[in-house]
RNA sequence: UGGGGCAUGGUGCAAUGGCAGCACACCAGCCUUUGGAGCUGUGGAUCUUGGUUCGAAUCCAGGUGCCCCAGCCA
């Protein structure tokens, strides 16, 4: 396939080629708006692509313009978590701004206004101003100061600025329509009057602030942005948008929507991801459930795979639910190619192969990753007394079954054949060590006289293994939409979201290097957890193989 | 009962008046020293009613359903 064939193409890409080829715009200058008052999620990615993708293949920037406009909310520390969470997807931006750089332009742009009679002081109280917005089907009620002279508005303004008045106590207001059918027409609010916490940036330089209407189109027009690519929600803001710099007279950027990322089994708002955290349902925000980037970077996700999962959900104007599968398949396909194949046991199970050399010990050769030759082979140590997965040995198979059971026998992988010959139980009855006799014949798992066997079973040698804490991770949620439903999404929690085992894996993973990525063979991808220690190294479960015979299994239930 | 938007297999996205296709999921089979990976195949969709047209997912009209908007949030 012809790398043109291959390039998306949305109604995005079509509207920026379309303006390009008509001569609205000569060139393509994108921004990455985000607010400074949370960590990147997977949602924001989204987003982020269109922008950044969009600004790339026009040969065009991308500017990263932090949209700090109320300093009740927003924090530096958000600014750094969100460039490294950026530049871990691999998104360079020409330039790095605030909409806080552009208050004093945008304070003399409102006086403008002021003075072509387009705005003024309104000293109604917020209650007021909510009632007389009128509703969604009865217009709106002017203000009594609606028509103050320009001298006084200026004069009013000039003293919000300078923060005579309390908060709450007024705000400049656009003079456009009370009766406007668009609700964002009926005189909306340009600043308001805050006076604490300082802001991030400007300290307590300003006790006015603009709100997001009246500053981000200002903001995109003075960077020359072509292209404003938002949300579907801001769809209702664009003659707003447009309306402004309109009547400013001002370079007019294109602003348009695109349906935002949803995915199934988890939540994507603020505000709950912030209450999973403070109220303790998870670990902190890089907990490797949550849906964050920092997360799913913890959790062994690689930035590739998670690009190419936005690459295949595609870019519409149509409200959507993603299926979280089809992320977790892009994982997979990219861990597959590219991460070493490891055995663990996560789950043991003891076996001892009763003709076996007691003291012996093999070194066998295991490939490293069939999918990548180049990636070589190692040394597995090899010896009398093993640990195999419990979920590979039933006492009694049920149908197709085909692994470990009494007097079945089953391959060690890149070991030997081995037969279960008795089972050695405590006394509830249940199973603590198998035992089994090896074919000697079968040295690398081949049998010399072409006998076969319908299983081969990972395992790791008792004395060599380390022991090792591995985490598995489950959906955080156990309802499809967690949002849906009288409860709320608390209630829909997964308690098995996580699970603490205590399993043995290979020497070759006894310290392995925090972030590194490895297949367990048969069992998923895992991925060295920050709070390993030479003593105990850690993994997170970064997400399963296929599983046929669970699937099988599960069904036959 | 105002305004804005969206309707294509289970899910997400294509088809821009000319054979409804791709991916994920699902199902069946082949292959396999991972019940992994890979390969092959099956089933399944144009919200509805009418109209225009040789021909409609696409154009027109009506209907229905869903989403967004009444923050001094973004």
């Amino acid at each position: 396939m012809s790398p043109e064939e291959n390039k998306p193409t949305d109604f995005i890409r079509e509207a920026v080629a379309e303006d390009l080829r008509t001569g609205r715009y000569t060139y393509v200058r994108t921004r990455l708006p985000p607010e400074p008052n949370g960590y990147l999620h997977i949602g924001h990615v989204k987003a982020f692509m269109i922008d950044y993708l969009i600004a790339k293949e026009n040969n065009g920037e991308l500017i990263l313009r932090f949209d700090d406009t109320n300093p009740a909310k927003e924090e530096t520390e958000f600014v750094e978590a969100i460039k490294e969470d950026a530049r871990w997807l691999g998104i360079e931006w020409v330039k790095e701004t605030y909409a806080s750089d552009y208050f004093d332009l945008l304070y003399e742009w409102a006086r403008t206004l002021v003075k072509k009679g387009l705005a003024y002081v309104d000293d109604q109280t917020p209650e007021e101003v909510s009632k007389n917005r009128g509703t969604l089907t009865e217009p709106g009620k002017n203000s009594p100061f609606r028509d103050r002279s320009v001298e006084e508005n200026l004069n009013l303004l000039e003293r919000m600025k300078n923060g005579e008045f309390p908060d709450g106590s007024r705000i400049l207001r656009a003079k456009i329509d009370m009766a406007h059918p668009n609700i964002n027409m009926r005189d909306p609010a340009m600043y308001r009057i805050i006076h604490e916490p300082p802001h991030h940036r400007t300290g307590d330089k300003w006790k006015i602030y603009p709100l997001y209407d009246w500053s981000h189109g200002q903001n995109d027009s003075m960077e020359g942005i072509t292209h404003s690519l938002c949300s579907l929600e801001y769809e209702n803001h664009r003659p707003l948008y447009e309306w402004f710099l309109d009547q400013l007279g001002v370079f007019k950027p294109r602003q348009i929507e695109f349906a935002r990322l949803n995915m199934n089994y988890t939540v994507m708002s603020k505000r709950k991801l912030r209450r999973l955290v403070e109220e303790g349902h998870v670990n902190g925000w890089d907990d490797p459930r949550m849906p964050t980037l920092r997360a799913m970077r913890r959790r062994g996700y690689t930035a590739e795979a998670i690009l190419d999962f936005i690459r295949r959900v595609g870019v519409a104007k149509n409200y959507s639910v993603t299926d979280v599968a089809l992320l977790e398949e892009c994982v997979r396909d990219d861990l597959n190619k590219h991460a070493l194949r490891r055995m663990a046991v996560i789950r043991p199970l003891k076996v001892v192969i009763d003709n076996y050399p007691n003291d012996l010990v093999e070194e066998m050769d295991a490939v490293n990753n069939p999918e990548d030759p180049s990636a070589g082979t190692r040394k597995v140590p090899f010896s009398k007394v093993i640990y195999i997965e419990q979920d590979d040995f039933r006492e009694t198979p049920p149908p197709k079954y085909y692994r470990l059971y009494p007097g079945n026998e089953v391959r060690l992988r890149y070991a030997y054949f081995i037969k279960c010959t008795h089972v050695v139980k405590n006394d509830a009855g249940e199973v603590v060590e198998v035992h089994a006799a090896y074919d000697p014949s079968t040295k690398g798992g081949d049998s010399p006289d072409g006998r076969k066997v319908k299983s081969t079973i990972h395992w790791v040698s008792a004395t060599h293994a380390k022991q090792a804490e591995v985490r598995m991770y489950d959906r955080l949620f156990t309802k499809e939409d967690p949002e849906e439903g009288e409860e709320g999404f608390l209630a829909c929690l997964n308690p098995n979201s996580l699970e603490i085992l205590t399993g043995y894996v290979e020497p070759h993973l006894a310290a392995p290097e925090v972030g590194s990525r490895f297949q367990f063979e048969r069992l998923g991808y895992f991925c060295a957890d920050r709070d390993s220690t030479p003593e105990n190294p850690v993994f997170n479960l970064t997400v399963n193989l296929k599983d046929t015979w669970a699937k099988l299994e599960k069904k036959a239930k």
